[in-house]
RNA sequence: GGCCCUGUAGCCCAAUUGGCAGAGGCACGCGACUUAAAAUCGCGCCAGUGUGGGUUCGAGUCCCACCAGGGCCA
């Protein structure tokens, strides 16, 4: 196992045999937490650095919109990447909606393949620095391997450009250098590259295959190396075109593909002169063929995938790849570790010291946690200078808090802080426990709230998919590598609520007004007299058109406000904000306290009555309906149920108290204040939120008939009413009496009758 | 460019997961109450489910292609 990691003696096997040197290497191998220089996102406008998660695609900080450059910086990391295949898989542990399940992957970005070792043309192939290891999805296209290509950045770069490359390496290495990711990843057709005059072994076929640089290869990606397969990768085949690089096809094709790429003068019918074509010329044909297929052209002494359909391909190339020590099957992650500080005054300072000598220890736990000093400028240092050296807030803290000293050795503080997400990423255990002071949650406190699989019931935004709920997924899964928290996941179900969205209108010049100031005038929209243009999007400040909820509990209460915003729509998706449709739950409270209390008299309505059998029905159908709903978080659904019970009230002198005793509950959720205030009208003391959701008596939903709807070939041709216990054929026969559904049937012989309990007669006739 | 979500009445939304397209609300119309209006109560109105195919006895629901809106990743 030692001998696999890096620069340890070969032949040592113990721990106390190791150099200290050595220990301290191995051990930052595997640290959560380190120190590296790193590329990093920096941005100067906020004075700090920022994770790949908060840039986004142009390149940009997520918040505030300011530009972000690449500088190598030495900061700390924690190590999510040794739990990449842990957050992939354990996915499957939890209930969460599918596009985020998704989009977690998606980011962590599982590929399984291979790593190909490629030697060096004139080196030894014994030395490390003699060998380029690529990683590739498409091992069973090795055969077609034909160049290979070092991102500009790559540490061999320097070693085996030949000098009369060298001018030309050294040229576009800084060109490189200028140029974002973003911009480097962007599927320009115009590829740019150039050869470093030196050459590896495809370990295939011991080919020479020239190496060149070329800044679509990205070093922070795989091993920043690529194999290159002009026949099967697009951006390959256009580097390959463009430099007359050779184009080996070694995957055949499907038909449609060749007819859809094969170049002007083929005849497109004939398949084997289609193919034919594409064997002897593949770069006459117009794109690379990315897709799967049987192979071809693919064999030396040991090993033939021709003929082999992909998969199989992989496989065998694997293995033949593993047993002569080539390389072998891996799986490769996208997902990087996560750049962990940050130059602001508002973060979680680093319980760490610095030593003179450069060794870092951890502040005493006794002394822990270290605060925050009291600073009077604790603004980061921003600039508009990409180049200006970082100055984190706490370096001007007084000195008496940035030094410590410990059995007389002096120790710098760590300056730098942690990110907004550390606080997110453990808070919801310490919410279950918030003031024990010995542990940051107790084992019984934890053991019950988070007992099962994790938080029953996580809801939040989508716009956390792969920040947050990938971080504090890791640290969870981290506290409970170490026995401190009892589930593997943190949030066993998670739900997406919707954006609440509202019309937004701007003026002549584009420029967004007053939303609530503008006037309708059948459909033509005025702002101040002057005509202005309706859209619609996320309801805030920079669309102004937020509506105020003080506003609206001050109109209607904040029980209407509050079953509006229910009763809008599913919760996970978005939602308009239509101020016009709270008058129909402002009114469905009001009936219900008419219905209720007296409005003359104030005197409560509810009697010891006993329900009719319609109405006791109803009441065990809506109890069903609004439970069901509820679990399901339609609460649009519930209260729909509410009001329809609310409505069969209406007509009634009294309400039956087995009636308001069950109703009452089942809307509290939704309406808590009216539904306690008719509570305690009701007689009683506690609180309504500490009595039991009602349940319904299953009998009650049972009728004694069953009305079924009558189809002659799926179309509606009559409905006829049959007892509950009737069997199929009395059903059966029941809607063959019906005079319209005899009718179609007329003259024409039965081939099918489907008859589904509850539901339908379905009678197929021809 | 790839992937994901959504599309049902003038509007917001339901539809027991493949079984009668309509629960509820808004808007609108008519009637009752009222001197009148508001409020209230009652009654009514409107779509064949974005488009085109397919599977099925049967499709809003499943499959394929396309269109539109939103999102994620390049």
């Amino acid at each position: 196992m030692l001998d696999t990691l890096g620069g340890v003696e070969p032949g040592a096997r113990k721990w106390t045999e190791l150099a200290p040197d050595q220990q301290a290497r191995l051990l930052d191998e595997y640290r959560l937490a380190y120190l590296a220089e790193v590329p990093v996102n920096w941005c100067p406008a906020l004075g700090t650095v920022l994770a790949n998660e908060e840039v986004t695609n142009d390149g940009k900080s997520e918040r505030g919109n300011h530009p972000v450059y690449k500088r190598p910086m030495k900061q700390w990391m924690l190590r999510i990447t040794a739990y990449c295949e842990r957050l992939a898989d354990d996915l499957e542990l939890v209930d969460w909606p599918e596009p985020i399940k998704l989009m977690q992957r998606n980011w962590i970005g599982r590929s399984e393949g291979a790593e190909v070792h490629f030697p060096l043309a004139y080196g030894s192939a014994q030395s490390p620095d003699e060998i380029i290891t690529v990683f590739t999805t498409r091992p069973d296209t090795l055969f077609g391997a034909t160049y290979m290509v070092l991102a500009p950045e790559h540490p061999l770069v320097g070693s085996i450009t030949t000098d009369a490359q060298s001018d030309a390496v050294k040229a576009y290495q800084s060109q490189a250098a200028a140029r974002s990711d973003i911009d480097r990843q962007a599927d320009a057709k115009e590829k740019t590259g150039v050869f470093t005059g030196a050459y590896a072994l495809n370990p295939v076929d011991n080919d020479k295959i020239p190496i060149w640089i070329a800044d679509y290869v990205m070093m922070g990606y795989g091993t920043g190396a690529i194999m290159a397969v002009p026949a099967h990768d697009q951006r390959d085949f256009d580097f390959a075109r463009q430099f007359d690089i050779e184009i080996k096809p070694v995957v055949l094709p499907t038909q449609d593909w060749l007819k859809h790429h094969a170049p002007e003068g083929c005849d497109k019918e004939d398949v084997h002169d289609l193919m034919a074509h594409y064997v002897a010329a593949a770069n006459t044909f117009d794109a690379a063929f990315g897709g799967t297929g049987a192979g071809i052209n693919s064999e030396n002494d040991e090993v033939s995938l021709n003929g082999l359909l992909t998969p199989d391909a992989k496989s065998a190339m694997s293995d033949w790849l593993k047993r002569r020590g080539f390389g072998k099957a891996t799986i490769q992650y996208k997902l990087r570790d996560w750049l962990f500080s940050r130059q602001r005054y508002w973060g979680e300072p680093f319980p760490i010291l610095h030593a003179p000598d450069g060794h870092i220890i951890p502040v005493n736990e006794a002394d822990l946690p270290v605060a925050l000093p009291e600073m009077d400028d604790f603004k980061p240092s921003a600039s508009d200078d990409p180049d200006a050296p970082p100055q984190t807030p706490l370096s001007r803290a007084p000195a008496s808090w940035k030094t410590v000293e410990v059995n007389g050795v002096k120790y710098a503080r760590e300056l730098n802080t942690m990110p907004q997400w550390a606080g997110s990423c453990w808070y919801y255990l310490r919410y279950l426990d918030a003031h024990n002071e010995d542990r940051f949650v107790g084992e019984e406190a934890e053991r019950y709230w988070m007992g099962g699989n994790g938080i029953d019931l996580y809801v939040g935004g989508a716009e956390h998919a792969v920040l947050h709920l990938l971080y504090s997924r890791f640290w969870h899964k981290v506290l409970h590598d170490l026995g401190h928290v009892s589930t593997p996941e943190p949030f066993g179900r998670l739900f997406n609520q919707g954006y609440i969205q509202a019309y937004a209108y701007t003026d002549q010049r584009g420029v967004y007004v007053d939303a609530e100031k503008v006037q309708d005038n059948d459909g033509r929209f005025t702002f101040g007299g002057e005509p202005v243009s309706r859209e619609f999007g996320k309801m805030g400040k920079s669309l102004k058109n937020a509506v105020g909820p003080d506003d609206v509990c001050e109109k209607y209460g904040c029980d209407t406000l509050r079953l509006y915003e229910m009763y809008l729509g599913p919760l996970d998706q978005s939602k308009v904000w239509n101020t016009r449709d709270i008058v129909g739950v402002h009114r469905f409270l009001q009936r219900l306290w008419r219905n209720f209390v007296d409005e003359e008299t104030g005197e409560l309505l509810v009697t010891s009555d006993r329900a009719d059998e319609a109405l006791k029905r109803k009441l065990h159908k809506t109890i069903k309906r609004v439970t069901d709903a509820m679990d399901a978080m339609a609460f649009n659904v519930a209260i729909a149920a509410l009001i329809e019970l609310n409505n069969e009230l209406v007509g009634l002198k009294t309400i039956p108290r087995e009636v308001a005793e069950n109703m009452i509950p089942l809307l509290a959720p939704s309406a808590p204040h009216i539904c306690e205030e008719l509570w305690q009208r009701m007689g009683h003391e506690d609180s309504i939120s500490t009595t039991n959701w009602p349940t319904h008596d299953p009998a009650m939903l049972i009728e004694d008939t069953i009305e079924y709807p009558v189809q002659v070939n799926g179309k509606l041709r009559g409905k006829v009413t049959v007892p509950t216990d009737a069997d199929d054929a009395a059903i059966e026969a029941a809607a063959r009496e019906d005079e319209n559904v005899a009718e179609h049937m007329a003259g024409k012989t039965v081939r099918k009758v489907i008859v589904v309990p509850k539901r339908l007669i379905n009678i197929v006739v021809g």
